[in-house]
DNA sequence: CTTAAGTTGAACAGGTCTGTACGAGTTGAA
DNA sequence: TTCAACTCGTACAGACCTGTTCAACTTAAG
């Protein structure tokens, strides 16, 4: 994305900084530019010479992870039966969520949440294409906002990924379980459940 | 609860304090005793005259905020159909989350996770209790762990209260999806939704 | 009325954080 | 090789937080 007119070993720097904080913010939200540049192996001037302000950085941060997270979202084959597709959808968007469910933490905290709905646009309206699609072919229900059952996968992801913190369930039960409620949440009143 | 051996001004201020902490944290999670003293008309040194430490005084808010709860789930009749008694009991939980959960997210960053889920005990129980025997009675699914079903209402609700302050849904909507939403995704698998 | 319990603000110690300034040293690029 | 771009550590200013101490004041309770 441009090679810009940055110097080779500033642009490597940058790079360092930008790993860092995500690594150091999906471990504490509240991590702070010491400890990043610490973990980036820069001096914290340094970290301040390429972003201006600690918020500007977990903008940047934030804009790269939902950058990659839309690459690996773009490879899920949204075709065919709608709930076949979302069973896809769902595995590799519960990866991104478990990844990255401490970052957004750390983003909301400093981020405007009009900012931060604005980098959720198009990961969402991936999900929301593919429940109106399910929705016409009566896959799936329609006596709900689709934004409603947008926010349903959401936050039963969140819910899978706070059971594998308090150690209820393991990261591989995760996905099945998720997959199983989210279809029966979205099966349309008066049909059956998948079984 | 032990009408204790302090004089009626100190109660009186105590009650103040624990009533101005949990309305300042509902606001703000990271509210400073600084901020509650004021709020509670009430100088910062007899806050700590009375609370050792902030961690104890939120301690001291939350083990409040779940029991005027427990008083409140107690009165909800959960006996007859589960899913009627399902229905109730969402209601008033509903209340409870949308009220008490940014309260919830302050003690969560100072309480040991331990406290967290010894508080949470009780109130889980009743849910978990219900759907164990609506489980019995064939009316939800046992093909997952009751546990993951006490955690997916959790976070529904949770959801449900994010969706509001995102403004994209009212809080008299909620109450339906939520039931809605949550009947759909405990219906055993084969079986058909309640309309 | 008396007194002990309770309250108060101001002030302090000790800590953390952000963001900036500076001068000296290092390194990429032409 | 030369020079601007870049980096470094240290140090500082300003803000905010927690928790404690003190001496003076107010008030509940017997």
């Amino acid at each position: 994305m441009a090679g810009s007119t940055k110097r080779a070993d500033a642009q490597r720097n940058i790079d360092a900084i930008l790993a860092a904080a995500a690594e150091c913010l999906s471990r504490n939200p509240a991590a702070s530019t010491s400890e990043i540049a610490k973990a980036a192996g820069v001096g914290r001037v340094t970290l301040y010479g390429h972003f201006p302000s600690r918020a500007e950085l977990l903008d940047a941060v934030f804009v790269r992870a939902i950058a990659t997270g839309e690459e690996s979202l773009g490879q899920v084959d949204l075709t065919g039966d709608p709930r076949a597709a979302l069973i896809r959808l769902i595995e590799t968007s519960w990866q991104l969520v478990d990844g990255f469910r401490t970052l957004l933490v750390a983003a909301q905290e400093v981020l405007p949440p009009a900012r931060v709905r604005e980098l959720h646009a198009d990961p969402m309206a991936r999900v929301e294409r593919l429940l109106e699609r399910g929705r016409a072919e009566g896959a799936f229900r329609t006596d709900l906002p689709t934004t409603w059952l947008v926010s349903i996968m959401h936050n039963v992801m969140h819910g899978a990924a706070n059971e594998i913190q308090a150690g209820r369930i393991t990261s591989a039960e995760a996905a099945p379980y998720i997959t199983a409620t989210l279809l029966a949440a979205y099966t349309p009143p008066g049909e059956r459940v998948l079984v």
